[in-house]
DNA sequence: GTCTATAAACTGATAGAC
DNA sequence: GTCTATCAGTTTATAGAC
């Protein structure tokens, strides 16, 4: 097995470093193309228009998340919260990537329409998922903070897509000082 | 006065809209024309190369930024702070714009290299500034909060950029609701 | 000094070769 | 089914008109 050489997988693994580091505007079928040795026409075989592989990429990432949510689902509202912190963990270990979801929104207004509601598809899943987090866990006592479950989940949320980026300008220590604050304000 | 059109300050204005709606690679200089109702060319006399759009556009943004900085130096911290969140509340207004420094963040490798080099610089200037705020602000006990006061200022910083582009996929509410958890967490 | 006509390179996409 | 040759449109940039 996996002696097919499965371009189209090869694409996708492309094409999501690209958009981690580069943003949705700032690779093309070309440049997916060379890094796989193979002309960008063939890249269209695959996906046909850009967007059709932006949508593929969102799919990906969804599908990705759903099956992380659904794996950590026994364990404590502690553990799933420092599993959630590992994901942007590893996008920083692995080359100063940043959230998908983040790159996604910071140039939303120049993506196509379905892009922009599939990405709001994907944050809406995890910001659910994360307020129930949140909130389970301020109740089974493993978090101590004050306000809104929502509210909270907006912050953490925001705060580890925001000390990604920030890690390209401040530094990868960026990230994991943005880590132990928002760790002291959960009571952890 | 303000009789001459002043082509060069319109361009800034539109593209540093373009920039904060649609990043940096979301717009060329046709867009900027039509707006203007000039050929793209025109644009290029005022600024040869995009690189050279760029970094006119981050230099005002640091202008801008320590203008405001220096006109806030005699208020409170709180004040301060309270001044510094609505840089950010406007953007909102101004129909959902992100920060400039989060969006060039986001696309970090798909700008030149001397952009990438003035986007650390303001991002850190904005950093130490802020970090002042802060200690100076528990010093005097208009803020409580555990640990570094950079560590702090990180958090603040990363959850407002990313609040504000979280509001792409969340709605507008999102960012109120970062600002009242990070109020909370700072014991305002 | 300011802008337009024009070119060279790139990007997304189609038609057709193997 | 998979990929290459090729095209039309865009993007950045230059040379030259006013």
């Amino acid at each position: 097995m996996s002696a097919k050489p499965d371009t189209r997988e090869e694409i996708l693994k492309t094409a999501s470093n690209m958009l981690q580091l580069r943003g949705f505007n700032g690779f093309s079928y070309g440049h997916i193309a060379e890094v796989l040795g193979v002309k960008a026409a063939a890249v269209h075989y695959h996906f046909p228009s850009k967007t059709d592989l932006g949508l593929a990429l969102i799919a990906r990432y969804r599908e990705r998340y759903g099956r992380w949510m659904k794996d950590a689902q026994g364990l404590s509202a502690r553990e799933r919260l420092e599993g959630y912190i590992t994901i942007y963990s590893r996008f920083l270990q692995e080359g100063a990537k940043a959230c998908p979801a983040g790159v996604l929104q910071a140039e939303y207004q120049a993506i196509p329409e379905e892009m922009q509601r599939e990405t709001r598809r994907m944050v809406q899943e995890i910001h659910r998922w994360l307020t129930d987090v949140l909130e389970d866990g301020r109740r089974k006592s493993e978090f101590a903070f004050n306000g809104d479950g929502s509210d909270k989940a907006t912050v953490v949320m925001a705060t580890l897509q925001g000390a990604l980026q920030g890690a390209r300008a401040l530094g990868k220590e960026c990230f994991q000082a943005a880590v132990r604050q928002l760790k002291k304000d959960l009571g952890v």
